[in-house]
DNA sequence: GCCTTGATGTCGCGT
DNA sequence: ACGCGACGTCAAGGC
């Protein structure tokens, strides 16, 4: 990173700092006392208060309360940002098409303001353990689920979606498997009944749906026994010892031992 | 606001400041240059770059690379958060409990680090045009889907739901009236289709269900003239002037009018 | 572009 | 504390 910028400032020198830094898109952090609109998909009003904003160079814009993960009002980019000062207050506006949305950042008083220039940040992102690792396993396993299961395919398209895992069972009956990584609710079980369906209609045979997950809550555990669909509960522990290798650059094993 | 802080910083004289500042509960903003790993409902490593991280009075820690609206890494609120040297490295471990979740920031660089103390934000956040008052002012002018609409009942709970209007016709036929405040797609038609044939099951009439959206997809569209279900489009801006009265601190006029 | 699904979703509300 | 549904969901991937 190459360049810093720093302006305890009045409204006006803030006005022409954040009116260049935006030209230049730099990464722009403001505190300050500010009112925000929002119209858009939705209309919001939120009164003045202190609040931290961030500009990046892409155009995302975050307004955030002190407290809490999510901002309160947001662009997640913006087709142009306008600087300026209307009335003795300074006016952030951030304005995105399509959809049309507009965001108007108030502000009567600027505490700080700093911003960045040729931030480097080229690292990839590894996740373990997403939805692709979970399925990858469950098909490269299927016993855990039953003897004799057969996957045939993974992913597999069908009208308006994807079946997780399509198998065979020892008695060679279809068995389309639904998977959720983390918690199966009864949108999952929908899911599943759509897709059993239609393969059964398309097949003229009988076929299985599995519903396959750490937790599945009662809702959707009732559901699936009214609709004759099963579920499975599998322990991702269990699952973690059977992932293939460590990946490059996995998470050591110390952060790993420290959440046991 | 009261106090601020500033620190163009060491390793050494960051984690200083850090430790005190997270003590301090301020809300503190660091730009450096760190690697991040997660371990928790999920689990993730990220290399080393260039980021903003944001840690708020309340716990809640950021990590955002320089585009996109999400930070790359995060907590939503954090029981502990710790600050140490660690072999040449400054680590920030923040830990949740509740779930179990583990975030490990590891500067090599500090750029810059600044904390704020004592922001005052007591706004209220105010949002238009919710689902509530969308529903309501439907509810109020039935007339804009169809003349003779007569509402019986909102928020009617039904088996595993609620459906949004229930009125009856001109000519005394049941209507169930399905609403979307943005656009409505597939789903919201398979969830009306539920409501319909519950109530046609129950009641032994032919029942009307209609749904309510300023846009609906193509693909919903076609669903619900198969399923024999009405679509009905409003405008918003229309809604906009049927809206009873305008609340307290309701968005500027100007702003509105620049929407259009 | 629209549509669909997944998410460390987050959030709020009800039980 | 769980379950459930909504969200200005966001973001990725297919068509």
């Amino acid at each position: 990173m190459r360049r810093e910028q720093v302006v305890p400032a009045s409204l006006d020198e803030a006005a022409d700092s954040l009116a260049r830094w935006v030209a230049e898109k730099r990464l722009i952090v403001v505190v300050g006392r500010c009112s925000v609109d929002y119209v858009g998909r939705s209309s919001s009003k939120l009164g003045e208060g202190d609040r931290l904003i961030i500009v990046k160079p892409d155009g995302s814009v975050l307004v955030h309360r002190p407290r809490g993960y999510s901002p309160v009002n947001w662009q997640p980019d913006s087709q142009y940002i306008n600087v300026s000062l209307e009335g003795g207050r300074l006016l952030v506006r951030s304005v995105r098409e399509r959809p049309r949305e507009v965001l108007d950042i108030w502000f009567t008083k600027v505490y700080y303001a700093v911003s960045f220039q040729g931030m480097v940040d080229e690292a990839r992102f590894y996740e373990y353990m997403d939805e692709h690792e979970f399925r990858d396993i469950i098909a490269s396993h299927p016993e855990v689920l039953e003897e004799g299961l057969r996957v045939v395919e993974t992913e597999k398209p069908v009208k308006g979606g994807y079946i997780d895992i399509y198998a065979v069972d020892s008695q060679g009956t279809p068995v389309i498997i639904e998977l959720k990584r983390v918690r199966a609710t009864k949108e999952a079980v929908v899911q599943l009944k759509r897709y059993v369906d239609y393969f059964q209609e398309h097949l003229g045979v009988r076929v299985r749906g599995m519903l396959v997950a750490p937790s599945v809550t009662r809702k959707a555990y009732e559901l699936a026994s009214k609709l004759g669909l099963e579920c499975r509960q599998v322990s991702l522990d269990k699952l973690l010892k059977l992932r293939p290798k460590a990946r490059p650059g996995a998470p050591s094993r110390s952060l790993f031992d420290y959440m046991e």
